[in-house]
RNA sequence: GCGGGUAUAGCUUAGUGGUAAAGCUCCAGCCUUCCAAGCUGGCCACGUGAGUUCGAUUCUCACUACCCGCUCCA
């Protein structure tokens, strides 16, 4: 992306981000004290649209098929889950930091190094009088210039100073003393320099079960858990065995996630605390290739459903080597954020990996009998695991429309426009009475709102002109407003009687509607 | 995690070491017959905490959050 491209699209991401925040699709976490990092709120119509895909999701994956099962499992997470899984112990890596260079080291891969370390207490730096007092060391190895340790000291203490034109060569080092190190792991081979001590990065939020469990209490361990997906694994021989189903079947989940991100970015896009939509669907080995390219295809159609055209998404087939290592085929599908190619959901074939360490660490049979063979198999999976956070920022993104309109005296204002799908749109119809003095009006509007409530997230508004009521509606949306005037009253005659102006979002175009068509026509359009 | 930037009303922006300004939005009233009309009035802000100072929104430091670039993303 050319910096005048990259400079744009922030700016657009800007007035994404302030038009979420003044309709109340999305707030800060906490914002009144402060905010708390990488995490957010949907305001009211967030929740709506974040509701409505969810409603969806559920709808095509759940209720209109007959081989997938709705799970709703804990978010807290027995440690054990985790430990089979892999996420206990496999990735909470400790890392070191080189204090000099910054790059970031696995504890466990550093080479154990022995030699002489010069330790310093700080530097300063006498004509401007500046200094700064911190202890750091070099390693040595033997037969290397001592002056090296110097040099290398000094440009460690420099990246304190703040008159940057001094130069490293002028600092004095003060506190030096030297120690025999044997077989030490607290050095950076690359340049001898001192690292950080390891640290843990486990991403998990880890807590204890029961009021009073103490920090200490390692059987009272549990952890938020930072996928969906293990409790459909752990719960998938009570699923099989309450409810008569054959290979191939999936369950699927909607629920949130927590993942302590090193570093949230991109709005809501990475959080720490985040809703999946998930589905483990079970199948025989043979059969694993060709499920995970079908479920592409049809996670490709529902996104095109819901308003995310094709051109606009990105198929990565992850290569060899990217993929986790029990992955034998993997599809990211992307979405073009105006911060770049991101990924909405990963599409896996998972093997037999995750049944297969349950069964082992549960000691508990999670085989299933296979008819047609007569054999005893563990089931493999494919996994169409969606971001449903993401997903609504891709809705708030791809909806978002800045237009330029030009009115009778050939004024140019610009119209803002969230062109959401109906089906996603958070407010379905506005309704609203021409004048708000004029009783006669103002009554049947309210009676048209009564009569779609029931159907559909109705939106009543009297207040302003017409033209800034169809505007405000614009701006979060809507997809139809209905206008109630005096042509629908019978002013003009019978044959416009009980007839309303029905008003599209994105044309702008009115025609006339009956009333008693308004609920049919609107739930067809919506549905 | 590192480096840089930013923080004034719901939004967008002015401004100042001495009682903080505007436009839009929003609310109320009047008026108004289909695309952000007009008039009157109203609500509402210097991110948090220290320090310097007689006095800090302004200067300094720390913290927090957000943005950008790296890094990371099981």
């Amino acid at each position: 992306m050319s910096d005048a491209a990259s400079e744009k699209n922030t700016e657009l991401m800007e007035k994404i981000v302030s038009l979420c925040k003044r309709r109340g699709f999305v707030f800060q976490s906490a914002e009144i004290y402060g905010g708390l990092n990488g995490c957010w709120d949907y305001g009211p119509l967030g929740a709506e649209l974040k509701r409505n895909l969810k409603d969806y999701w559920w709808r095509k994956n759940v209720q209109e098929r007959e081989d997938i099962l709705g799970l709703d499992g804990s978010i807290l997470t027995h440690q054990d889950v985790l430990k089979a899984s892999g996420h206990v112990g496999g990735f909470s890596d400790p890392m070191c930091d080189c204090l000099l260079s910054k790059a970031r080291l696995r504890a466990d891969q550093i080479p154990a190094q022995s030699g002489t370390a010069y330790w310093y207490s700080g530097a300063s730096h006498e004509e401007s009088g500046w200094y700064v007092e911190r202890e750091y060391a070099v390693l040595l190895q033997e037969g290397q210039d001592e002056n090296k340790a110097r040099k290398t000291a000094r440009q460690y203490y420099a990246q304190f100073l703040t008159d940057k034109r001094i130069s490293p060569k002028k600092l004095e080092l003060a506190g030096e003393k030297t120690e025999e190190i044997k077989e030490s792991t607290r050095f950076n081979p690359e340049n001898g320099s001192l690292l950080t001590e390891p640290r843990e990065f486990n991403l998990m939020f880890k807590t204890h079960v029961g009021a009073s469990a103490d920090d200490g209490d390692e059987s009272a361990v549990a952890y938020l858990r930072p996928e969906t997906a293990q409790s459909i694994f752990s719960q998938f021989k009570n699923v099989m065995d309450s409810n008569r189903i054959k290979l191939p079947f999936g369950i699927a989940q909607i629920g949130k996630s927590f993942r302590n991100e090193i570093n949230p970015r991109n709005y809501t896009f990475r959080s720490r605390e985040f809703e999946q939509m998930e589905i483990e669907f079970f199948c025989r080995p043979e059969d694993g290739m060709q499920l995970t390219d079908d479920w592409l295809e049809l996670r490709l159609k529902f996104y095109e459903e819901i308003g995310i055209p094709r051109e606009h998404l990105h198929i990565l087939d992850v290569p060899d080597g990217e993929r986790a290592h029990y992955s034998k085929k993997t599809y990211d599908i992307e979405y073009e954020f105006p911060f770049g190619i991101q990924e909405l959901e990963g599409v896996a074939y998972r093997t037999d990996y995750d049944l297969s360490k349950h069964q082992e660490h549960s000691k508990k049979p999670l085989a299933v009998f296979d008819e047609d063979t007569k054999e005893k198999l563990i089931p493999h999976v494919v996994e169409p695991s969606a971001g449903c956070d993401r997903t609504v920022l891709a809705l708030i993104c791809e909806a978002f429309d800045e237009e330029t309109v030009t009115d009778e005296k050939g004024k140019e204002e610009v119209r803002t426009v969230m062109r959401f799908s109906p089906r996603m749109a958070p407010i379905k119809v506005g309704v609203m009475p021409l004048l708000k003095n004029k009783p006669e009006l103002v009554e049947k509007a309210r009676e048209i709102q009564a009569m779609l409530t029931p159907f559909m997230t109705v939106f009543y508004d009297e207040t302003a002109a017409i033209g800034r009521r169809y505007r405000r509606q614009d701006e979060v949306g809507t997809p139809f407003c209905v206008t109630v005037d005096f042509e629908t009253l019978g002013e003009s005659g019978d044959e416009l009687k009980d007839t309303v102006t029905l008003r599209h979002r994105d044309s702008m175009e009115q025609e006339r509607i009956a009333i008693s068509e308004l609920r049919a026509y609107l739930l067809d359009q919506i549905a």
